[in-house]
DNA sequence: GTGAAAGCGCTAACAA
DNA sequence: TTGTTAGCGCTTTCAC
């Protein structure tokens, strides 16, 4: 059976590309038109009579035909694809990002490779160089953390960058990160205007960027809204919860006690959360807590749900595949752009008492 | 200096291609060679006199030339492109199986298309298409959860596939899972190896393939232990501490109390946990617990910090990237294979009394 | 309305 | 040792 089809194998023979997917010199030969005839009426264009249009495009189907996209590539010099490099090895902040960036490209017809640099400049540049050879159309590059990195490159110059979520020290870059400031404001807003007078501030390290911008936003909201920076109320240290229990267990040690505390992150929000229920303190009876990420995982399984602010990070995934699309257009983009966080109300703050 | 060269930009006007990058052509000219002498020089193949090598080379060099992988593939009818389609957006368990994937595969100079298909059938078939149009050597399919999806397809024949953490309703498929069985098999002999008699089980909704296959480990290392199964300490429910803290005080409220609980993952456990140490019982004095996933952020946060099982996703991420190369390299592979998981042992189960 | 051919950037077979 | 050329799959211009 196999053995009595030589002719139909050999006009396959001198290539056999790409595990025999069928070519539009196939459509053609099998609709019998020339490969220019074949190419209008899959491309809808140029003047052909309805009867071979249609004689191609059924071919085509039956045959299961699909233009291959490298060599559509190659003629008209743009990969409709482009480079993600990551060095949260795609964390959870990364996550909603890179998902609503691919989500938009998609929506463009262009695609997205992944590449996990972890940090390792090694890496990183090996990965570009990878992209580079592919042609991508433009990169982006995310990070664990919003502070400043050396910018990509050299590469191929004029290539469209956007860093998101990461910052490059350097003011030709487009760089697009949440508002921590902003954000800090709306929490320390959100605690004033519902009446709280000690507001504490437990964080993470201060070598964070984003700590230092918290802190600042703490610091002028208080003022802002006529209220004193408590000495010993600022409390950095590290993102975890146990770092929040420790700290909420000595504040209410004290003799003047906070009314409210903004955390830094959920994890640190939380550990203050069951210190305070287990030392019998009401939330948000006798203190409200606001927290920072709405990681939902830990905002909702806190007792009781934690009020927190969101940095949108899906909308800033979705904004950075615009700007990069416009870069693609030739559109020269740059500065570093900050969005505005929101603040997402639950029972910590206010409601029922609690505790 | 830049305008006294203008011949050099109109040779290469009439194509203008992929952003000005330099093309061997370029490299040939400005070396004075021909197009196949700097083609020789670069792949380091056949014979050429040193000088020349030389000479191409530190042009290539001086003048950023990359070969364009595009046009590469085009001829070796291999585009180095694999993709992966993912039904977790990406969430916690894709995502260390993806990475770990990612860096196999960049090992061997393959570059990773990344689609979202959010468990949308017109989504995951666009993107397949688009996938296919840039003619992937191979395809990875990945999911939330382990339970059976129709397979992929129809697509070009011979594209190879691989599910992992996936699992596809058809037999020549080959698909790469966690034990479950097992793993519910290692906690439970853990725990009864620890000399427990009395073990609960609590875990998720009973329509996730997972649930049901970790209970049938459990049945059978209990049976295994010669432990009898108590009516009423097998809870299936929902994969929330909620539930966990919901379960826990109610077998508690019981006069056959468990000396045990073997949780169907870390957020169920940790709910346990909590409820426990509220309720004055001792962990892992008068109730040891293992969890399952062990999910970092879950596991170590929780107080005490949690035996839990391990599904060693980076593991079956690599596992999934030889498999994937092999089957490019033309091995035929298939069936349903489980992967062991393993008992990583904290505070839970052994040491100190706690609560 | 249709076909022929050049060219995108590269490699490999064959000439010189 | 080096140069020439065909061809990978596709689009596009220009003849017919």
């Amino acid at each position: 059976m196999q053995d009595s089809d030589p002719p139909v194998v050999e006009t396959r023979v001198p290539g056999a590309a790409f595990g025999g997917a069928p070519t539009i010199r196939d459509v053609a030969r099998i609709a019998n038109v020339s490969i220019g005839t074949a190419s209008k009426a899959l491309n809808a264009g140029g003047r052909l009579s309805q009867e071979t249009r249609e004689k191609v495009l059924r071919v085509a189907r039956e045959i299961g035909y699909r233009p291959n996209d490298l060599a559509q590539s190659l003629h008209r010099a743009k990969s409709r694809t482009i480079g993600i490099i990551s060095n949260d090895s795609f964390g959870r902040f990364t996550f909603p990002i890179v998902e609503a960036l691919e989500n938009r490209l998609a929506e463009e017809g262009i695609a997205v490779f992944m590449c996990n640099a972890t940090d390792d400049p090694a890496r990183e540049r090996q990965h570009l160089d990878q992209l580079l050879g592919k042609r991508i159309d433009g990169l982006v590059v995310t990070a664990r953390r919003a502070d400043k990195r050396p910018p990509i490159g050299p590469l191929a110059h004029g290539l469209p960058v956007v860093y998101v979520f990461s910052q490059a020290d350097d003011p030709a870059a487009l760089s697009l990160l949440p508002d921590d400031v902003g954000g800090a404001v709306l929490a320390v807003g959100h605690l004033s205007a519902l009446g709280r007078k000690r507001i504490a501030h437990i964080t993470g390290p201060e070598h964070f960027e984003a700590v230092r911008l918290r802190r600042q936003g703490y610091r002028s909201a208080l003022s802002r809204a006529g209220l004193a920076e408590v000495d010993g109320f600022y409390r950095p240290g590290v993102w975890s919860e146990a770092w929040g229990r420790e700290v909420a267990a000595e504040l209410f040690a004290r003799r003047e006690k906070p009314d409210a505390i903004f955390c830094g992150n959920d994890q640190i929000a939380r550990g203050a959360a069951d210190a305070l229920r287990e030392m019998g303190v009401a939330v948000p009876g006798d203190v409200a807590i606001v927290g920072f990420d709405n990681w939902d995982v830990m905002a909702l399984a806190t007792r009781p749900p934690l009020t927190s602010i969101d940095m949108n990070l899906k909308a800033l995934g979705r904004e950075a595949g615009d700007s990069l699309l416009e870069m693609i257009a030739g559109r020269k983009l740059s500065g570093v752009e900050r969005r505005p966080c929101s603040l997402v109300v639950r029972a910590s703050s206010v409601g029922g008492g609690g505790g």
